[in-house]
DNA sequence: GCCTATTATCACAGTTATGTCACAACTATC
DNA sequence: GATAGTTGTGACATAACTGTGATAATAGGC
């Protein structure tokens, strides 16, 4: 799938330069003469991956346009900077950006740069989110209400087994099948050991996993 | 940011005239007297930005600190050399150097060569640096804590690979199969102590590279 | 409210994965 | 070919995880 980037440059030149090189890395590209076309651009192509801004532009410069989408999007913004020394200090509205490239710079390093914003966005987002619960199946970590918790092998493939099945009631049998193998030989104990295991490291979300007493378990987010 | 220049030549009064011009253009600088000098402070300086080596040097002439420092700095560097028609040939040593200025010369020279040099070579400036870890690329050296750590080659490549996969979980084979090639029949216990090795050196920065047992091990920043 | 079946909790010992160390083999350099 | 640095390996230590039975707590039926 071809991603789409928005340039947003009050110079036709360095617009026409930048967009050539992105299209030779294969993307495709829409341009924008100042600030306020590239915030009415976004609006109208939300399907837009990545933003790239110079800071100097008329009617709205760039951090501008970065302040106006952050308010309501987290597409990855590269702002395009002066070299002059007061870019070292970015005030607290100069924030919200992924990157920064200060100019001039070679169009092989913003391309780099795209590349790996471009990957680190969309590429790695295996992540499941419900209530205050944050599964990454990337990092293999897990987060209740921000809070990183570590689980062992046995209580993140339980996790994420009971993820896979929101809402169905499992058996411990059905359970000691998937996690442990069809041919183990456990007993309930070691199933609701577990079980315990995991909803005391889950803290909060220690709730979502239900006994449904006869029966086996529920995960259900209420 | 100002870049560091480090001045060598026994010359005093050419040390100091070069110094004067280079500070005036904004640049820090550190002098050496000779060549054995000039390599010890690069050592002690890893931050220095550019060298500047008169080829004429008691103890150790130019070419032979050149050499050295090549052989694990890809920092610029330039040589002084004496007018005479032998230079127009390099011999086989006599390389390594990214420019060449003969004497005489005006410092109005010497300071645009350099300008260009320090831009044409930290525009493309490949650095990482996450918490108290500085990686460059093109010095192929990391500090922790502005302190210069001193990796191995099979180390190095680790650290850098983990950075490439900042977050995710990279298990013991991607690792044999990555640093040590497709065809490598290692053991798990290989992987361990190079992690281990890597975690010393990194010393406060060790605890970047985590242990997810029995997944592999993860780099990440907290 | 009592009884019983079911589940939760706990401590402990067995198991497994990882960390650490020493050493010999290897490499590059002089 | 001597030297210092690097590397891979196995042996062992350490830490983490796991399963189990004993016991406590609980829910639901009566």
């Amino acid at each position: 799938m071809n991603r789409t980037i928005l340039i947003a440059d009050d110079e036709t030149r360095m617009r026409i330069l930048v967009a050539d090189f992105l299209e030779q890395a294969g993307y495709n590209t829409i341009e924008a003469k100042n600030g306020e076309e590239a915030l009415s651009l976004y609006g109208k192509h939300p399907d837009i991956d990545l933003l790239i801004l110079d800071v100097m532009m008329p009617l709205m410069n760039g951090w501008e346009v970065c302040h106006a989408i952050r308010d309501y999007s987290k597409v990855p913004i590269i702002m395009l900077t002066a070299k002059n020394t007061e870019t070292d200090e970015l005030t607290g509205f100069q924030k919200g950006a992924d990157e920064y490239i200060t100019k001039p710079f070679s169009p092989m390093i913003l391309v780099a740069r795209v590349n790996a914003l471009i990957k680190r966005t969309y590429m790695d987002k295996q992540v499941y989110s419900k209530g205050l619960l944050l599964v990454d199946y990337n990092r293999i970590s897990v987060t209740v209400d921000h809070v990183p918790v570590e689980l062992s092998q046995t209580e993140y493939r339980l996790l994420t087994f009971f993820i896979e099945n929101e809402q169905q009631v499992i058996s411990r049998e059905q359970l000691l099948n998937h996690i442990w193998g069809m041919d183990y030989f456990g007993t309930d104990r070691t199933v609701d050991t577990h079980i315990n295991r995991l909803r005391m490291k889950l803290l909060a979300a220690g709730t979502y996993i239900q006994t449904v007493r006869g029966h086996g378990y529920k995960y259900e987010v209420k």
